[in-house]
DNA sequence: ATAATAACGAGA
DNA sequence: CTCGTTATTATC
């Protein structure tokens, strides 16, 4: 039933008309009356019988494709009740709206009338004529090792485990890998390779991305390596038909590869034995719409489900991925220590310059020393240099005015605010005030508001190489690419664009923002962007520099000289395993009108450890409560609050309160 | 949203 | 006890 109420979130039984037998397969999209009135559904499946005594009719089949296939129904069913929401909510995400036109286009291409029972490709002829592969009946003998397709690992062989990966891909089984990125690394050729690998297996795949400029590198990457016509792009930004098109045609089975961002994460693609995601730190990745999926989490749970192999890369390490290599529920694959130095560029920390490292914003045009000079030096190599800038509006958050160490509340280790500039600091989570508050790093007992990144230090540094050729890339226009001569790059984080041949220079500036962002992943983020924009200067070797406006005694610093985001990650888990954040333990937040979340708290049925945290305000005069469980209760809790949230809609409960299971920013 | 069904209370 | 009214709950 296509409606989002939990408390109707369960099968109901119809009759299926005899006119509409032929058409009523499972997957498919349908109308029925419920309540009085024509409402949208799927039907799930058919059956022989029904407990139900009085059944009505099924209205109309609204189309015959089943666009619901039954490994994307299964996923969703288990997506949704991870994230405490409906079937209803995660199928909206799961399959794209219908486009009319689209479906009459790719079915006249490649009719699929016949009725099957969906859980195998279909054996029609018109599948055999389709340009990639046999009859379906071939399928099954292609997935297994007889076939013995070898895929040439090419860059994999940096890492020791890689080319075993590529076999294991080939040869379909589930391999699980974490994979960390060297510097300079095309990752989208790997990632072309890893499909190539799986498709030489006779086996599909689903690679996410998180933005458009990704997914074009993706897509060029994969056509280079598997011709054109073997993949389909699946993107909500390229508009209804297309997007709805390219469902078709992977569904269709005409195409083993779907390659897309997080609206991809639920294609249907047959026989899958691959999902993989590139930069699963990248927050665009968390889906902004009920029930809040994430698409790492999704990919993992199909792999899960599937038993189909998955793999997770990125420059930097998430302390989520990290916990799947503690875990062993997957590899790592990384490059050794001696290739990392080899293809490292010439990291080094501005040591401590108190002008720009505290207060950009009031810094004057100098830059420090060092960032000029590397700067300059790369101009006259006629080299690019690229300068990251933080975008700003960042959520200033307080920290230690004697050390910087972020402030935190003494009883839950929660961020502290400052109501007003004279004010006594409170928790934004369980609103205690920290009226005494000292640092536990120093003991000092003053608090400071952190600033907001500049860009106005950059405009100076352009300034300060007059004849150099400034180009910028940021919100409004992101670049993809530029040219290998001398020029000056502005990027702001996740718009660097690549330079040909790699940058002589990489400056971080303004990390200071970066770092006291009032964020749980700060230093993860802060990390993850420096990585992504060093990892496109040349290699120390070919003169390639990177320098941070950081002090280099601070851990993502750190990770980022030594180019170790593994070591990061994990330091960051064990972090959080003691303040009891995620993913070591499994969170949600109850967001609404104050009654609205205590009467839904109290009637949720919580397992017995589960803490509550909070009330804390939330914007719009609504308050926010946490709850917290082991992760072997995440169930048990995703369950009572799902089964809390039916008991309010039943009964009509006018004030919505918002469900998240391990909402992205928890402060 | 709407219909059925249960619960309730006033008057016979 | 019964009827009429109102809360509750299920909706195939």
């Amino acid at each position: 039933m296509d409606v989002p109420l939990p408390h109707l979130d369960r099968p109901f039984d119809y009759l299926v008309p005899e006119g509409l037998d032929a058409d009523a397969r499972p997957g498919v999209r349908v109308k029925v009356r419920f309540a009085g009135q024509l409402v949208d559904g799927w039907l799930l499946e058919r059956a022989e019988s029904s407990e139900h005594p009085k059944l009505a009719y099924l209205e109309k089949v609204v189309s015959p494709v089943p666009v619901l296939s039954p490994e994307v129904a299964r996923l969703a069913r288990a997506v949704a009740d991870r994230y405490a929401g409906s079937l209803a909510d995660v199928l909206r995400l799961a399959v794209p709206p219908r486009h009319a036109r689209a479906e009459k286009a790719v079915t006249a291409a490649a009719p699929d009338g016949s009725p099957t029972d969906g859980t195998e490709p279909t054996g029609s002829p018109a599948d055999g004529t389709a340009p990639d592969g046999g009859p379906a009946e071939d399928a099954d003998a292609g997935a297994r090792p007889g076939g013995r397709a070898e895929v040439d690992p090419r860059g994999w062989r940096d890492y020791p485990a890689g080319p075993a990966l590529l076999r294991a891909l080939t040869d379909g089984r589930p391999a699980r890998a974490v994979w960390s990125a060297l510097p300079g690394e095309d990752w989208a050729d790997r990632y072309a390779d890893a499909v190539a690998a799986t498709v030489a297996g006779g086996r599909g795949a689903v690679v996410v991305v998180a933005d458009a400029r990704d997914l074009d590198r993706l897509d060029a990457a994969l056509t280079a390596v598997l011709g054109a016509g073997r993949h389909v792009r699946l993107a909500a930004a390229d508009g209804p038909a297309r997007r709805y098109r390219a469902f078709l045609t992977a569904r269709a089975g005409e195409v083993d590869v779907v390659i897309g961002t997080r609206a991809a994460m639920f294609a249907p693609v047959r026989r899958l034995g691959l999902v993989a995601i590139w930069d699963d730190g990248d927050d665009l990745h968390a889906e902004p719409r009920a029930p809040y999926p994430h698409a790492r989490d999704v990919l993992l749970t199909r792999a899960q489900i599937g038993d189909i192999a998955a793999l997770v890369g990125g420059y930097a390490r998430t302390a989520e991925a990290q916990l799947l290599v503690e875990t062993g529920w997957a590899r790592e694959v990384v490059a050794d220590r001696a290739v990392v130095r080899a293809r490292t560029p010439a990291l080094a920390p501005t040591g401590d310059d108190p002008q720009l490292a505290r207060d950009p914003g009031a810094a004057s045009a100098r830059l420090p020393s060092l960032a000029w000079t590397t700067a300059r030096d790369a101009l006259r190599a006629d080299l690019p240099v690229l300068v990251q800038v933080p975008r700003r509006g960042y959520v200033p958050s307080v920290a230690c005015a004697d050390c910087r160490a972020p402030a935190r509340c003494p009883h839950c280790a929660g961020p502290l605010a400052l109501p007003s500039a004279q004010g006594t600091p409170a928790c934004r989570w369980c609103g205690r005030v920290a009226a005494a508050y000292a640092c536990p790093e120093c003991g000092g007992r003053r608090l400071r508001a952190s600033v907001t990144g500049a860009r106005r230090t950059a405009e100076e540094l352009g300034r300060a190489f007059p004849g150099v050729p400034v180009r910028t890339s940021g919100r409004e226009e992101v670049l993809a690419s530029v040219p290998g001569g001398a020029g000056l790059v502005i990027a702001t984080p996740g718009a660097e664009p690549v330079a040909e041949g790699g940058y002589g220079a990489v400056l971080l500036l303004d990390s200071w923002a970066l770092l006291t962002r009032a964020d749980l992943r700060a230093g993860e983020e802060a990390l993850r962007r420096w990585m992504a924009a060093a990892a496109l200067a040349r290699p120390g070797t070919a003169g390639g520099r990177v320098v941070v406006v950081a002090d280099g005694a601070l851990a993502p610093v750190q990770a980022l000289l030594r180019w170790d985001s593994a070591w990061f990650a994990a330091r960051e888990l064990a972090e959080r395993r003691e303040l009891g954040f995620p993913p070591a333990v499994r969170m949600a937040s109850v967001t609404g009108a104050a009654e609205a979340v205590a009467d839904l708290l109290a009637g949720a049925r919580l397992p017995g450890d589960a803490e509550v945290l909070g009330p804390v305000p939330a914007d719009e005069g609504r308050e926010r409560m946490l709850v917290r469980v082991p992760r072997s209760r995440a169930a048990a809790m995703a369950e009572a609050l799902h089964a809390a949230a039916g008991q309010r809609s039943a009964r009509k409960a006018a004030d919505p309160v918002r469900l998240q299971v391990d909402p992205l920013t928890l402060f």
